[in-house]
RNA sequence: GGCGCUAUCGUCUAGGGGUUAGGACGUGAGAUUCUCAAUCUUAAAACCCGGGUUCAAUUCCCGGUAGCGCUACCA
């Protein structure tokens, strides 16, 4: 067997395991996302794990809100798992760590004594790392104790006073490296016999094969303690590559809690966000391609996507209380918008119109579509930005916008009845609304766009709106006269 | 408190011992235009501080400071 031929067995296996605690937030996305680039570019296999320990705070509202944040970036995955169904491996696991002497049984009652330093030992003067009498429990009298009943939690035997360092080498971050002294005795189980975030997370990694841990740099400190797990499991430690954090402006570590719905991947979602910008910009923040390109597609992603080129420094996200989103996915979300064919574009903003309560006919709908593509930075803004098109009544407006800024009533006035008059017998489509209504203009004295707001507003109810002719023949005779009509009768009330 | 990580325009970032420190978003100005957008041009805007190494440090090293993370029977 050549090592050139390519072999499932030394493909890349990546994980992405969320703690279904709360809805996906961005954070929780890059991470998936950056697994996902890496598996796809290495030819590799994304598992999905749902880490599911802590039953306490596990929700299922989470787990569906994490699957719906995933299904919508529309990415996918190979394997699936579930921690909770995996309890009795977990359990064996500790069992057979205990065994070989790793660790020990803690009898000290849950939250004892979380804020008395005199307790418990430290190094130097920091920070805890057991609970005294614990580790040195002997084998007879922690059989006698647990066989008792006393609840314990179970603890691993951290190496200590053997001057020992734990290494490993993190694909961003590089060396690193801490005392074993100075890592604490961490839980393995807990006295209800659940396993801990550590131990199932470890067991699962290298019971699934997982060849590299891609997760955020919260954990990096964590790390040293896997490395123990792993160790004590017997089986080789995976690669780790560490991201830097997503923080919100204040540099606060992002939370569902303080930031709220801001964070979560639905909230995009429902904004009008397209997937792949959302994607596009998740990348940005942490990870370069070094090239000054910014917009790039997920073939463009994947094919550049490399743990080297991701940097260290946490990103700050750019959102404030009045405007949510960071202008640059704004940005880039309109540029991915533009990017797209106008059957698909108009098909994505179909579904807005619905939830507006607003009838938008397929077929208008595509021909609406080209006229505020580059007017609208959220699918959402398509039905501000073209309600008019579809509404029976236009919404009241004020009819001094009707008339322009070096003009008044009677300029709107003459302008309107011309308009009336021309219009009523000429082709309705683009050119020939171009050249009648320029040679109206010119005909009454005016510039172009003296001669036009009045009718622009009469037809949109607005100031501000797609070009003037293509948005007269998508509306139509009919309904361009009536318009023009009513507007002449609500500038009766400024005479 | 202890341990760890990080530090380039407001934000995301490129770069790197000698550069006019580059790009993007956003912001200002202008052009174009039937309005608004889009587009184009243009302006302002950054190497945290202090030491060291060096002919030369924003870049390398050390220290400080600041921010963040971990320090749970959360993950």
């Amino acid at each position: 067997m050549s090592d050139s031929a390519p072999s499932a067995a030394n493909k890349p296996r990546v994980r992405f395991a969320p703690s279904p605690t709360g809805y996906l937030h961005v954070g929780g996305a890059r991470t998936f996302i950056f697994n996902w680039l890496y598996a796809r570019h290495t030819g590799g296999t994304l598992v999905l794990r749902l880490d599911d320990t802590d039953v306490e705070r596990n929700t299922e509202a989470s787990v569906q809100s994490i699957f719906e944040g995933l299904r919508w970036l529309g990415l996918g995955w190979d394997e699936e798992y579930k921690q909770s169904e995996r309890l009795a491996l977990h359990r064996q696991a500790a069992q057979d760590l205990f065994a070989k002497g790793l660790a020990y049984r803690d009898f000290t009652p849950a939250h004892a004594e979380a804020d008395d330093t005199s307790s418990g030992q430290s190094s130097a003067q920091g920070a805890w790392l057991f609970n005294p009498g614990m580790r040195e429990l002997s084998r007879e009298e922690s059989d006698r104790r647990a066989a008792a009943g006393e609840p314990f939690a179970l603890r691993y035997r951290v190496p200590r006073g053997q001057s020992r360092t734990l290494r490993f080498t993190d694909s961003v971050y590089g060396e690193q490296s801490k005392q074993a002294d100075e890592v604490e005795d961490f839980a393995l189980l807990r006295s209800d016999g659940m396993p801990t975030y550590h131990l199932a997370s470890c067991f699962d990694d290298a019971d699934l094969r997982i060849s590299h841990i891609i997760r955020g740099q919260d954990h990096l400190t964590n790390t040293f303690k896997h490395l123990l797990i792993f160790e004590g499991l017997g089986a080789p430690p995976p690669q780790f590559a560490h991201l830097p954090l997503l923080v919100a402006p204040d540099g606060a570590k992002l939370s569902k809690r303080k930031h709220g719905p801001v964070v979560s991947v639905t909230t995009y979602r429902d904004a009008g966000f397209l997937a792949g910008a959302f994607v596009n910009f998740l990348c940005l923040l942490g990870w370069s391609p070094k090239n000054d390109r910014e917009f790039l597609t997920l073939d463009e992603l994947t094919a550049a996507f490399t743990l080297e080129a991701v940097n260290r420094a946490n990103a700050v996200i750019n959102f404030t209380e009045d405007d949510p989103f960071d202008p640059k996915a704004l940005w880039l979300n309109a540029e991915h918008l533009r990017a797209l064919p106008v059957e698909q574009l108009s098909a994505c903003i179909q579904p807005f119109f619905e939830q507006a309560g607003l009838d938008a006919p397929p077929e208008k709908l595509l021909a609406v579509t080209p006229l505020i593509r580059e007017r609208i930075k959220l699918l959402r803004d398509a039905v501000s930005a073209a309600d008019f098109f579809f509404v029976k009544e236009l919404a009241p407006y004020d009819p001094k916008e009707l008339v322009p800024q070096k003009g008044d009533a009677a300029l709107a006035r003459r302008v309107l009845e011309h308009a009336q008059q021309v219009l009523a017998t000429i082709p309705f489509d683009t050119d020939s609304l171009d050249e009648t209504l320029r040679a109206a203009a010119a005909q009454l004295g005016l510039k172009a766009g003296q001669a036009f707001q009045p009718i622009r507003v009469a037809v949109c109810g607005r100031k501000n709106a797609p070009p003037l002719f293509e948005t007269m023949a998508v509306l139509g005779r009919d309904v361009c006269l009536a318009r023009i009509r009513q507007a002449l009768e609500s500038l009766q009330s400024l005479a």
